[in-house]
DNA sequence: CAATAATCGAGACGGTACGTCGTGTCTTACA
DNA sequence: TGTAAGACACGACGTACCGTCTCGATTATTG
């Protein structure tokens, strides 16, 4: 989350609290869901959480950050289970994954640390290494089990590359998921889904025939 | 672009500058080149264009609506040419949205307005009028030129809604880009392009073989 | 007061307000009587006179600067009627500057812009003028007085510097009276007027002889 | 100086480290010259110490009283030797304490320390205690001298308050030198000094008529 | 051609949030 | 117990933008 994982517990003084920070990422979400990106303030944030705003200074550097941390705990408890099939598998996480995004704390901020995020390097950083690269390994499973089932090819053992296929396809499944709900703002309803994943899976040919 | 469309010249009293108005939305645009999204201020964008800030708020209600404006033209310059075949259209409209994104005023609003728009319904109409549906003519006519050729079926007569997959194809082929050039940060390079295209055409199977 | 008392009255732009002037230099009187000097903060002040924090500091530079104009006005007020004699206008003058000393909102404040002005120069400036200078006004008008009545040698008519035994009178004067009742603490009662007064007419030898 | 001026060794554990009470006064000194009273920090006092602010607080309630204690010390380094006369006793008297007040340390803190003292009783008594009590000594000193030689008329047996006059002198010398360098900022050179002699020996008739 | 009316540049206005700083208290580990 | 280090809650600081307002000065149409 912040800095640094490793138990190194402290060197001197007193150490950071433990409890603050859990306090600090709660309000940061439910004043999210109550007022939204641009209306949530870092004091507001700290009376809520009980807490000065000098800590939360200390840990963050401005809203955005804060907002990625507290945002990211969301996506880390995505899970997708084995589903039997590829189809499965590939609707299984386009739903979820849209059923996060129709959150409010998701809804409101992610575009707007992603747009934050085109002039600050540090934050783009953040962003992926909190988000993005986290939610790879729901693509790069669901790939492995399909290989095992027969219904992908197995890589080519001289393949210097499969992840740029994974990186691929998490792009457009993620990709297609936020703009439909958040910029064409029409529903991940059950048809749309199917369609997607007729559209991922066989190509465009067969995606225009069917209804 | 702003309230009046209609050419009525004037009711009474000293009429708007259009100067002025052209003065302001290039302010708009350079100053969103060399400052970003979140450091662009309405004050700084009135004293580039040599104008008061109320001349300012006389045709915009705020940033977010005097960037949309800003912005829009960029996307109008979007063409889709005739190149042969489906898949050499494909690729030339990825290619295209591609190359608009890397331009820096693009870059930094685009996402900056989409997320402004979740809680602003007015915002939201107006960005879908200006820039999404806009858009979306180029997957319409790519579309209609591949059934011409016959590469896609056509339409089936009693189908209620060809509008869903045009839209489909939208979300994927916009997400995808952004997603890729915004958030994971990786180039749109030829390999890319290719990668994509062929999984749009043939779907995940035939990707996944390809080098 | 504030910069420009001439009437240029102004060149662009709206005008600075000069009921928010007035309110504001009410309210830091109030405010100081209340709360006194080290407590008086410049929003309490800003939101009892209904305005901006931006407005104060347009107007002065911070804390000191703008409790010197509040208090300064009290001064002005101070006269010096003619009492028939020397003495009895040195008591006047006594007891008038001690009655201000008492004033709640010249108390806590005097000193502290005294101090803070020994490390700032603009400030030191602003002290002198708006205060110290305006005052010698008094010490003048009732020498001219005495030397009028035949009480004081009338000025040499080749002396260089009257201005010089004007300054000594009132740095005595003044800086008794201060210190008597803010660094001693004790009363400026009428026994202290009388033995001060003969201290000063008549100097130490006398004054030390009697009750 | 701090509260145990006693010698009592210690109750149990660790004793005070007596070379950081000395450290501290040095480090607030120092500050004093260099930054000036209003931007002295504690925790800057702290750090230029060597030594943690919680050892500072444990000593001193506060920025005034630790102040009042590390200037309290220039004013026991006044001497008033006997110089032979009243008129020479006096202007010695003068030219010490204009001289302690041209030293930065005390300039910058002493009317601050004073300010802070009219809403803080305790503040105020350690002011006098430390500071302003022990310089009287030099005025009744320099009386009983005076009185021996015959310049001024012994105490009345019956009189109830020498006191008096002694508090009188001296809030007559030092108020007028305080002023005379502090406000109205003028030098406290020769001339001033002889001046302000003789209005004190012989009062405002003979001082106004001497060049 | 004057009267009227909307616009223009400038900049002051009441607000709100910012990110920093200082205070005095506290919690660590060590001596 | 005292100590250095430093995190903590609190509250003021001075600045920056916001969107509105008040100025005097233009610049059109209308009467």
């Amino acid at each position: 989350m912040c800095a640094s994982a490793v138990p190194v517990p402290h060197r001197r003084g007193r150490p950071r609290s433990a409890a603050a920070d859990r306090a600090i990422l709660d309000a940061t979400r439910s004043a999210l869901v109550e007022v939204g990106w641009s209306r949530l303030t870092m004091s507001q944030v700290a009376s809520r959480a009980g807490v000065a705003k000098t800590t939360l200074y200390r840990r963050w550097a401005g809203k955005s950050e804060l907002v990625v941390d507290a945002v990211a705990v969301l996506f880390d408890e995505l899970e997708l289970p084995d589903r039997g099939s590829l189809r499965a598998d590939v609707e299984g996480v386009i739903v979820s994954f849209a059923a996060l995004l129709e959150r409010p704390e998701a809804k409101t901020s992610l575009m707007a640390v992603i747009a934050e995020s085109t002039y600050d390097e540090a934050l783009r950083a953040r962003v992926r290494e909190a988000i993005v690269e986290r939610q790879k390994r729901l693509v790069l499973d669901g790939r492995r089990r399909a290989q095992r089932r027969g219904e992908l090819p197995a890589d080519a053992p001289d393949s210097a590359e499969p992840e740029a296929i994974v990186d691929l396809i998490f792009d457009v499944i993620a990709g297609a998921v936020v703009h439909r709900s958040l910029v064409s703002g029409g529903p991940v309803d059950a048809g749309w889904v199917r369609g997607f994943t007729t559209l991922l899976l066989e190509g465009l040919g067969r995606a225009s025939a069917q209804p």
